[in-house]
DNA sequence: CCTCAATGCAACTCGATGGTTGCACTTTTC
DNA sequence: GAAAAGTGCAACCATCGAGTTGCATTGAGG
């Protein structure tokens, strides 16, 4: 599918390591071993994330010669954005968070 | 701090059972017992998972007598997603991802 | 052709974590 | 006051996942 469930693209941004990734890769394009150089990790952990970002659309890759370079893809975060937006949106329909708590009087879901 | 580290936020939504808990939360304020009976897992899992969405802001809770009722927090995930939301544009202001790629003639870092 | 750099794949270690059960404590309710 | 419901805490188990090392392969260049 072209749109990830949601929990698997946070599940991918839930990374120290892939967010230093992603970070690096909005900056500019790079290879595995460029990455692997300039972070505290080995290139194969390196590309077992890259995986991870790839499979949820948080970055696109291209072989360009011997080495293959990435890039972090924008458009992907932005819409995770917009859906947690979205989301933050709705729960705040409902009385803004814990007042809803003092409102309600009694459970009363006794039965 | 009141403002947990983005990836930590992003882990926490990182996980299904969570996002299925976030989302009743999301719909008006629960308990844990109340949680566990609608979903299919032990009302001490509930509970661990209660505690992650609390430490990063996801969830506030209130002692309510014998029980303790939790809410989701739409102002927390909506400051992610503006976050989010900052950081995938700056990506985008370099060149639409991939196309980069192919403007760069060469890698040139043979230095 | 030979060497070096960049990858891909596989096997393995090990700590984090989701989930469970059991138990003790408090509040509501009959 | 006793039973029932809701919690919190702790011990335990199993799986997942991040990271490593080793090896084979392939493209770039002298």
């Amino acid at each position: 599918m072209t749109a990830p469930a949601l929990p698997d693209v946070c599940a991918a941004l839930g990374d120290a390591t892939r967010w230093e990734i992603l970070t690096r890769l909005g900056e500019g394009p790079m290879s595995a071993s460029a990455l692997a150089r300039v972070l505290p990790v080995s290139r194969q952990a390196i590309g077992k994330h890259l995986e991870v970002l790839r499979e949820v659309g948080l970055v696109e890759s291209e072989q360009r010669g011997r080495e293959v370079v990435h890039v972090a893809v924008g458009a992907r975060l932005g819409a995770l954005a917009h859906e947690l937006d979205r989301m933050g949106r709705s729960w705040e329909t409902r009385l803004s968070g814990i007042k809803e708590l003092a409102e309600r009087p009694r459970p009363d879901v006794k039965g």
